[in-house]
RNA sequence: GCUCGGGUGGUGGAACUGGUAGACACGCAGGACUUAAAAUCCUGUGAUCCUCAAAGAUCGUGCGGGUUCGAUUCCCGCCCCGAGUACCA
């Protein structure tokens, strides 16, 4: 995602000389553009060319007519009196947009042509110029050659004005639109006839830098770079204005810190808030008003809570040395882009100035997924008016009558069957309200949306902690599903979550529920439980898979419930390894099994034994061609041959082979058998 | 258009590094306990076919190919959904 966003495209910038003009000599163009008369990087007066950028330079013998974009430096100079209105009018037109219509508007064509042309280098023909508002001033050079034949935009804009469409590659289709395409041979391009893409590219870029009128070149865009503000809650800028020149304070008067002001607005004749401090100056110099974006302190913060009460700088060096970089950043991926770009660039910065050790600042990054909202509905009839009765039809049964829909609130609604009661009650205007049930019941339709008010279907965390617990809110969260998957939130399995806890509660309770826990040595099959869940969590808080442990919790609940184990041996160490997921409970029965109140955080996790997870057996997968057939009791000490014998020879396999001699036996110990036929 | 995710039962999801697809849970169905309800417990539950039953067979992880003894997992080509972003030359 980081690389679109840095926006680096490969490609060619390129001088095509203007042409001359007989109502506009060189001259005058000259005292026009005035300040712009600068020498070019290519030793002749900047003004004399129009620079372009291109990632298609091999496309050159196709251009038909160049376009600016309308706050273009030249167009005023390169505009003739004839097209003078024309294109006063256009620029009028396109400032009135607002930056949001000019995007929504990206269909429509417009322009208008300037009167003047240019001389494509490479066949010396004169091209018209015109402006539109396709072409971004922000981007490039403002201004791109325009190849009909290959870019739709300008296949569009030539359509528009009846320009000619030129093509240049041999199979190229550009009867209804453009055709990029980079396969084929060109034509209609002079040296460059009969050349492939990777040829005729350097070709003609070899051409151009012959002649000094083009070179490769790489563009980058950096979106959202700019760093003030107006606005008052951001960190001022060190600035001062001397003379209208800014200068950077001294370093001895920094921090800067945010002036005092009445209210948080601009100022009446439209400053920035921080032009409403008074007395707020350098030594008499006005202070820039403008802030730093959110990003400014986003993008290097990590250091400061290192070392935050270090009044001398950032962060001290021994600080940093120690911390070094975030070992886990999570947070969603809205960030991506943004500030974790920008934080990594300003790191790399940081590293070569040598005030910080890492190249990246964070080790590993997580996108956790969103919550989504999951709305339901009900059908309200319509009579043969139109009109809506205070009839509701089933979820099942809409497609029999003619019904609309209405949000309803889910939190009368369970599992998508709706409470009746509650629903008359819900609202005054449904207080009499009729049902066509299915099966007596009035099944909802469902939806997933954003979270919203409106939508009826904000669920509160803290009615679902008043019915369950905030421990099996907690634990339900991580159940639903990965970490970073986004969802909608859905109660219709907490259930499960609230009856574990009940049945992990009750093994320490006999069944009157009193506490009732037993010292005596733990058997073989509980050590097992116990161990299997030792290492499924440690394994799994390392990949961050909260849901399977869940799972394994369940398992080993269920395991021991089985067995009817209230051993303190096991149980103590399963309140420590449950801790992290249901806190709250464990935390009360730490304390009921005699351990100080409150030291459950500080207990050790317990050392997982792989002695009790050893088997002497394993019921073997046998699959035939790869098909899974029986499992066979194999004892683990069996060597691969021994395996093979043993299987070939047992009853259960010998019916699948039919007689025949496998052509082989393929055997993973410990794993699988499989026959082939 | 581009970038990043994702597609597995009725539902949420599991499957380590290519090795028993559907763990665990919800829901549903049936049963036990109860005057009844709640709670709790037990049994079943991917689809299709076959059978009185037991057992068995075939198909099955978005679609089409490929690699492999073996593919949810690897490779190639598509389709669909979600998020972000976009006249970027």
């Amino acid at each position: 995602m980081q690389r679109n966003w840095i926006g680096k495209s490969v490609g060619a910038s390129v001088k095509f000389p203007i042409a001359a003009s007989p109502k506009s000599s060189p001259k005058e163009r000259t005292s026009e553009s005035g300040p712009n008369n600068q020498t070019s990087g290519f030793g002749l007066p900047a003004s004399d060319f129009i620079e372009v950028f291109t990632t298609r330079v091999d496309t050159i013998f196709g251009v038909t007519f160049m376009v600016l974009a309308p706050e273009h430096e030249l167009v005023p100079s390169l505009t003739t009196p004839e097209q003078k209105a024309e294109i006063d009018a256009y620029i009028a037109q396109t400032k009135k947009k607002s930056e949001l219509d000019r995007m929504a508007d990206a269909k429509t064509v417009s322009g208008a042509f300037t009167g003047s042309y240019v001389i494509n280098p490479v066949n010396d023909e004169k091209v018209p110029i015109y402006i539109a508002d396709y072409v971004l001033a922000g981007y490039g050079t403002g201004a791109v050659m325009a190849v009909p034949s290959g870019d739709q935009r300008d296949y569009l804009f030539a359509k528009h004005f009846g320009l000619p469409i030129v093509p240049i590659i041999d199979i190229q289709n550009i009867e209804t639109e453009a055709d990029p395409t980079k396969e084929g041979r060109y034509i209609n391009s002079d040296f460059m006839n009969g050349l492939n893409y990777k040829e005729g590219t350097a070709k003609v870029i070899e051409f151009l830098e012959n002649k000094g009128l083009g070179k490769g070149k790489i563009n980058y865009r950096m979106r959202d770079a700019i760093f003030g503000r107006q606005r008052y809650w951001g960190e001022p800028v060190p600035v001062y204005f001397k003379d209208d020149l800014p200068h950077l304070i001294e370093e001895k008067d920094l921090p800067l810190i945010l002036p005092e002001i009445d209210k948080y607005l601009p100022t009446e004749t439209g400053e920035p808030p921080l032009g409403r401090a008074h007395d707020w100056n350098y030594n008499g110099f006005e202070y820039e008003l403008s802030t730093m974006p959110g990003w400014a302190g986003s993008s290097w913060y990590w250091y400061r809570y290192m070392d935050a009460r270090n009044d001398q700088e950032f962060a001290s060096r021994q600080a940093i040395d120690y911390w070094r970089d975030v070992d886990l950043y999570i947070g969603g991926s809205e960030h991506a882009t943004g500030h974790l770009l920008y934080s990594r660039f300003w790191n790399k910065f940081l590293k070569d100035l040598g005030l910080v050790p890492e190249e990246e600042p964070f080790k590993k990054l997580i996108n956790q997924g969103h919550i989504q909202g999951r709305s339901n509905f009900v059908y309200r009839l319509i009579d043969e008016k139109g009109a809506g009765t205070n009839t509701f039809v089933s979820h099942g049964l809409i497609k029999q009558y003619k019904t609309s829909e209405l949000h309803v609130d889910v939190n009368i609604v369970e599992n998508d069957i709706l409470d009746i009661e509650k629903f008359r009650q819900w609202r005054d205007e449904y207080k009499d309200a009729e049902f066509i049930l299915e099966a007596g019941k009035y099944h909802c339709g469902v939806e997933i949306e954003k979270m919203s008010k409106s939508k009826y279907n904000v669920v509160n965390p803290d009615d679902i902690i008043a019915r369950h617990g905030a421990d099996t809110l907690r634990m339900y969260e991580m159940f639903l599903g990965p970490l970073e998957q986004s969802k909608p939130w859905n109660t219709n399995g907490i259930e499960g979550v609230y009856k574990f806890l009940r049945k992990f509660w009750k093994l320490f309770h006999d069944e009157q529920l009193n506490f009732r826990v037993s010292d005596d040595a733990p058997s073989k099959a509980e050590l097992k439980s116990l161990h299997k869940i030792i290492r499924k969590v440690e394994e799994d808080i390392d990949r961050f898979s909260f849901n399977t442990s869940v799972s394994s919790f369940m398992i080993a609940v269920n395991e021991l419930t089985d067995l009817k184990c209230n051993k303190r041996a096991i149980l103590q160490d399963l309140v420590i390894v449950l801790s992290p997921y249901a806190p709250h409970i464990c935390e009360e029965l730490w304390e009921m099994l005699g351990n100080k109140a409150g030291t459950l955080s500080y207990a050790v996790y317990p050392k997982f034994n792989p002695e009790y997870l050893v088997e002497d057996e394993f019921a073997y997968p046998i699959s035939v061609n790869g098909k899974m057939k029986i499992n066979l009791n194999i004892s683990l000490a069996l060597e691969a041959k021994e395996i093979e014998d043993f299987v070939l020879a047992s009853p259960e396999v010998k019916k699948y082979l039919d007689g025949k001699s496998p052509k082989k036996v393929i055997v993973v110990k410990g794993r699988i058998v499989n026959i082939v036929l």
